[in-house]
DNA sequence: AGCCGCTGCTTGATTGGTCAAGCAAATACT
DNA sequence: AGTATTTGCTTGACCAATCAAGCAGCGGCT
């Protein structure tokens, strides 16, 4: 019997080796670094730049705590936590849901607004020159539509 | 003035920022989501399965704490609590340097070769459903190069 | 030979996330 | 109407990573 216990898949070729060695460096790397950039450049962690950024883009500036928790891909607990850093930091104001007292919106203040617009330079320079700079060749839509793929793939099978 | 305090920098066209969005969302769930289906498949976390993948590919299969944290992205002392636990397990065991004796060689066992055997299908499956698969029309070689200088550049600029 | 600074690794303290349990409000059921 | 279940969020316990401090062995310098 050549192959005794398991099935053995196909292994990666060459090409797919490399890639998938190199997504392990960028899967540890990117985010860590560009974290690093901003709290560097900025003092505002790359998880409460997201959150900002989040609130900033819908009416009112404002969010129930679990529809932000998935925009951000955090838990809700782990929302629930940087939403009480920012907080702590006024950028971030917390409302009681008018339409069901369970519920909270996160609402982005006047001082969390600026932080943003002070912010996002910094954010973007980083993600340019550590990422979208490597892929200057590339057909940038047909890249997002795989990443996007790959972001969303289901969880189980 | 129209720009007060900072120079404003080119701001992404709408496919950098639908790619930049989704890298974010992959950022934060491809390393989750392999390290989840490699652990609800065969209970080994990501990061020691990088670790003893690193040992195995070694003459000798044993490698100083040193070169085995920069091979896995980590910290030393990430990497000195991961070969903790990969020892408690049975699968590593360390070993005093022969030639420097403030040294240590991490040495995959026998049980950790065969952990690494058992695992490294689910490995494969997982990131091949996560990733590769989703960039099927792609050029991988060019793709790996991008890859490779995204997770390599310069620190600090 | 002996001290001094450097290196390799571990350990302690902290951080930022997760999951599980808790609690209060809303909803469904009879 | 009154209870049981579900929902929305927070809190507690835990975990894996980080950085900073500690320590032992090495190597250079005199």
């Amino acid at each position: 019997m050549p192959t005794p216990t398991a099935a053995t898949p196909q292994p990666l070729n060459p090409d797919e080796e490399s890639l998938v060695r190199a997504l392990g460096q960028v899967m540890h790397v990117l985010p860590r670094a560009i974290d690093a950039d901003m709290v560097g450049d900025r003092q505002l962690p790359l998880t409460e730049y997201t959150a900002l950024m989040n609130l900033s883009e819908t009416p009112g500036r404002r969010m129930r705590m679990n529809e932000l928790a998935a925009l951000c891909y955090l838990s809700l607990s782990g929302m629930t936590r940087t939403i009480i850093r920012l907080e702590t930091q006024g950028l971030v104001r917390r409302e009681r849901c008018e339409e069901d007292a369970r519920g909270w919106n996160a609402v982005l203040t006047d001082a969390g607004f600026a932080r943003l617009e002070e912010s996002w330079p910094s954010h973007l320079a980083a993600v340019r020159r550590r990422f979208l700079q490597h892929f200057e060749g590339f057909d940038l839509a047909q890249l997002a539509r795989a990443f996007q793929g790959a972001g969303t793939a289901e969880t189980t099978d």
